[in-house]
Parts: structure tokens; sequence; C-alpha cells
DNA sequence: TCCAGCCGGATCGATTTTGCACCACCGATG
DNA sequence: CATCGGTGGTGCAAAATCGATCCGGCTGGA
């Protein structure tokens, strides 16, 4: 008989491209993940990777057995989240995953004040990086910002929250010494790979040409304040900087749309309705905020 | 992350209904699974079992849990049979699972013979006690003696064989005392729980009312070659048997049919293919010693 | 050309898991 | 009432697993 758990290890492997990146996602170390490897082939009787140097790949007989290793996630899946909804009480775990700038500018305080109300609740905020999968159960809430309603995903629940808006901003010291006369055009400040966007207009600052490359959102804000160029932000971001003001001239855009994610079994928790009713509230409140309403056009 | 083993456990614990039994039947000391399902039960969250001096049964949770643990068996099985049906080598294992009488009083030879002839297959003979779930990949070709077509599993492929005659015997030498004068009536002998079947006539043999109970087949026919009694049999043990005879007066009735059955993927092998055709071909040639044609009636 | 970064594989000590023996308990049975 | 077979539960030593580390090979970019 087979060891059903060298079954996720296939599927980390068969996914991740190699054994390293594999063990990575499982957090063990990839020798025992080459074991594990190993013992599933050796008792089926049967490769399923090419041992290439760039990484394992899987042979023909691999495909067919990734399908039914799809299959037994699903059911492990779905064995997790009945088991998480029929949990009724207030107490146990909460995963919430969101885009680090909502969390580290806005709904910390709020995430704070909720527990707060609920002390039993043992909340976790997954704000690092990339999106957790819902459906795999790495979430039991996704705060999300969407861009086009289409790109919902269907098994999910959504809530809409409010509209978000987002600006050119720059330092307020370097606006006041750039109207007092400092003639230097200042910089375009763009994420990473992202251009400087086709809506941007440079309003009544003169901008270089030359884009100022930086790869880490929070050290972005940080060259703003300096002065060292100007950029968009959330307004949400922006406007609750006492030290940024917006670039006069140029207008708010919309960013997209924020969505309260659940799914279907975990839903019904009343850790999960708690916590989205009160979430959703707080959004509302913000909505202001979010629309980039909430301070006066300097 | 949940130990997709443990769910194998807990499948192991929910039908054996308690830890000792999936234990046995997973061929592990009872400590290992106590544990497993105390890590599983921790690591959900949630009871799945209640503890009774009995054993353990399943809690409404535990209920939920099992639909989707049966899924990812099931998928387990899927793979397993999946990877077995591409393996199209001779050598390897080829497992059957039989009627213990058709082994030992006719098969094994044959089975000897093919072994003989594909010396790179492994091949392992279940012919002890109840039927291997063909399903679960216990056994890769069942031949079974089938009373009722509608029996039959649906998703198995079957091969109908000969069909099977039995008849009523007694110990050769019996029957001549009995005909000499001995005038003492000779007993029933049934197989434990059976009683005297409706179409027994007694032929020219009186029988007194009170049988005489037997636990096993082997030692049934034991017991007939005594002379303690007279028993129905099949024609292929009752007629191969030179210390046996029919009992005067009585008739041949039908026991059944022979059905080689085989698996979807399995079906592919070429060892399953090989032992298939090859079984019949030998089953066909026996269709006379079924039905009971093989000797000429005293 | 070289070197850094990735890959799989092998080794060895540390850690975890397992098996064994044992206990207390319950219910049926003589 | 004692016994016996069954249950779950628990320490402790042995065995299997895991993690850290090192190694050789490959690849792509400086």
């Amino acid at each position: 008989m087979i060891d059903w758990d060298d079954v996720r290890y296939f599927l980390a492997v068969a996914r991740g491209g190699s054994v390293r990146a594999a063990a990575e996602g499982l957090g063990v170390n990839h020798a025992t993940v080459l074991r594990r490897i190993g013992q599933l082939e050796e008792r089926l009787g049967v490769h399923m990777f090419e041992k290439l140097p760039s990484g394992y790949r899987l042979t023909a007989a691999g495909e067919e057995v990734l399908e039914f290793a799809d299959q037994m996630e699903a059911s492990s899946h779905q064995l997790e989240t009945r088991v998480f909804g029929r949990d009724q009480s207030v107490r146990g775990l909460l995963r919430v995953t969101l885009p680090p700038p909502l969390a580290t500018h806005l709904l910390m305080p709020d995430f704070a004040d909720f527990v707060r109300l609920h002390p039993d609740i043992e909340m976790e905020v997954q704000s690092s990086g990339e999106l957790a999968n819902l459906t795999n159960r790495e979430a039991d809430v996704a705060i999300r910002i969407v861009y086009d309603r289409k790109t919902l995903p269907l098994n999910l629940h959504g809530l809409k929250g409010p509209e978000l808006f987002g600006g050119v901003y720059m330092s307020r010291d370097r606006l006041a010494a750039s109207r007092a006369g400092a003639p230097d055009p200042i910089r375009w400040i763009v994420i990473s790979i992202h251009g400087i966007p086709d809506w941007a207009s440079e309003g009544e600052v003169r901008t270089t040409g030359v884009p100022f490359r930086i790869t880490d959102a929070g050290a972005q804000i940080v060259a703003v304040r300096q002065g060292l160029g100007m950029t968009t932000l959330p307004c949400f971001v922006g406007d609750a900087d006492p030290l940024l003001v917006r670039v006069p001239g140029t207008d708010l855009h919309m960013y997209g749309t924020v969505w309260l994610l659940t799914q279907g079994e975990t839903r019904k928790t009343k850790r999960v309705r708690l916590f989205t009713e009160f979430v959703s509230c707080r959004l509302a409140a913000y909505a202001p905020l979010f629309a980039g309403l909430s301070i006066s056009r300097d």
C-alpha cells in the first residue's frame, strides 16, 4: 500500500518543477522530498519524473498519476473545509489574506479592534506577497482589489466593497521648494517592471524622462517622502500621509474595487460571518477615503 | 496541513470499528493508529470518534469526514490501477482470487503450468476465505462462481466460463456396505449454518433426519470419505475423488456459472490478458467435468 | 573563460516515529 | 465471583525518518 502523504509530495514536485522548489513549498528539507518521491516510485513500480539537470519533469505515467493526485487533493481540501464549516464556535483560527498596503496603511487598527472584541478568535493575517488560495484553504477570508470583475473566481462568494481611487503624490516640502523657484524637474518613481502609466499627466510639475525604479512598495513611499520624485499611490495611502501632497494639476483615477471573498463551506462559520460583517462595515466607513474625498484639494 | 496518510488510518478505524481492528488491517501496532487518529483530530480541531469502551464510533463530524475520505481512497485506487494498467511488461506481480475448492481440487496444476510458461510473472493466489475486492486492487483477477447473474458487480469486466453442476455423494465403500444389507440409515453432512437443500432427494439410500454439521469444507470431504454420511458437492470435486460415488437415484443440480472477472484498467495489462486467456481456455476444457458428464453413471 | 546560482544526490548525526510491554477498564461467561 | 477476551491508554527503548551539510554537474550571464 502506498503512503498517501507521498502523493502530496508528488503534487508539490509536479507543480514546483524541482525537488528543491517543492521542498520550499512544503516547508521541509529537499532530501526528504527526494526520498518520498523515490519511495512512491518504487511502490508504484513506475518512474513518474525525468530527472533532468534543470529539475524534475513529468513522464507520461506521471501525467496520468497527476490526474488522480489532483482528485485526492480536491477531496482533502473539501474534507478540511467541511470540518471547518462545522465549527460554529467563536474560539478558533481565522486566516485573512489581503494586499500588504491595505494592511499596513489602513486596516491593521481595525483588525486590532476586532480581536479586542473577540478575544477567543485566533487571527492570522497573511499580507506577505502573493495572494493566498481560498480554495486550497490557505486562508478563510480574502480582501482583494479587483480591477476587472470578470477576474473574480466563480467558486467564491464575493461581497463588494467601496471603490478605490488613486492619485499622483509627491513630497509636500519638495512641492513648496518647486513653487519657490527650484527649477529642476523631478522623477517618476515606478515599481520595478511597471512603466509610467499612460493616463499619467505631469500636472504643474515638470518631470525628467528617466524614471526611478524601485521594487519594494514600502521603500517607494519613503523615496517619495524624501522628495526623490513623484508616484501614483492609492488615495488612502497618499492622503493619510501628512508628508505627501497630491501633485497639483493631476487627476484621480480608478484603481479598482475592494472585494471581500469567502468560500462556500467556511462561510457558514460564525468566525467568518463575524469578521466579514465587521470588515465590510469598516470598509463602508472608509469609502470617502478610498474615493479620495477625505481631504480638500490644495 | 494534515498528513494525508492519517486519512487512511481514519478510514481503517471508521470501518474496523475499533483501533485494534484497524491496526490489524493496516499491519501496524494499535498504538500507532491511536496516535495518528489523535494527530488528525488535533489538526482538524474536531473529534471524529466517540471513545466508547466497546470501540470507536463515528461522530456526526466523523461521518462528514468519512465522505471525503472515501473520495480520497477512490482516487488513490484509481491512481494505482492506472499505473498498473500502464505496465505492459510480462515481468511483475499478478494476484488472483478464487474460491478455495476450485484452487485445491482443480486449477492449481493449471496455475503451475502457467507460471512454468511465464517464469517472469510473480503469481499470488488468494484462495483463503473471503472474496478479495477487485475495485480496491486487492487482486487483479477474480475467478468466481456466481449463482445469479444480477449479482455481478457492474464496474467489473466479466468473461463467462462453463456452467457448474453439483451432485450428492457418499463413500463408495459405504454404498457397497449398504447394498450388502447394512440397514442403518446415514446422515446428511451439511456445512455449518446451511440446512438440507429443498431439492435434495434421498435417492436409494435412507437417511436419518438429524444432520451432521461441519464448518470446514475440507473436513467435510474427509467425513464423507469416512462413510460418515452423504453430502452435496460440486461434480468436479466429487467425480474426481475415487473414494466417492454419487448416491444412486439422486439428480445433478445447477450450482452456478464460473466467471472470470477483471477490472477496467488492469485488464489492459499483458500479464492479465495472458492469464485470462490461459485460464478461460483451461476452463473450457474442463466444461464436461464441471457439468458432471465426465464419468459414467453407476 | 570563469563564476554564481541552480539542480539532484549522498552522508551522518539528531529527531521523530514506531513497536512492545504493560495497565485499567468493561462485559460476557462459566 | 473469578476469569477471559476485548477495548483504549501510556512509558520506554529501538528503529526509521528527517534536516543540515557537502559534493559534483549543469547553465546562463558577466
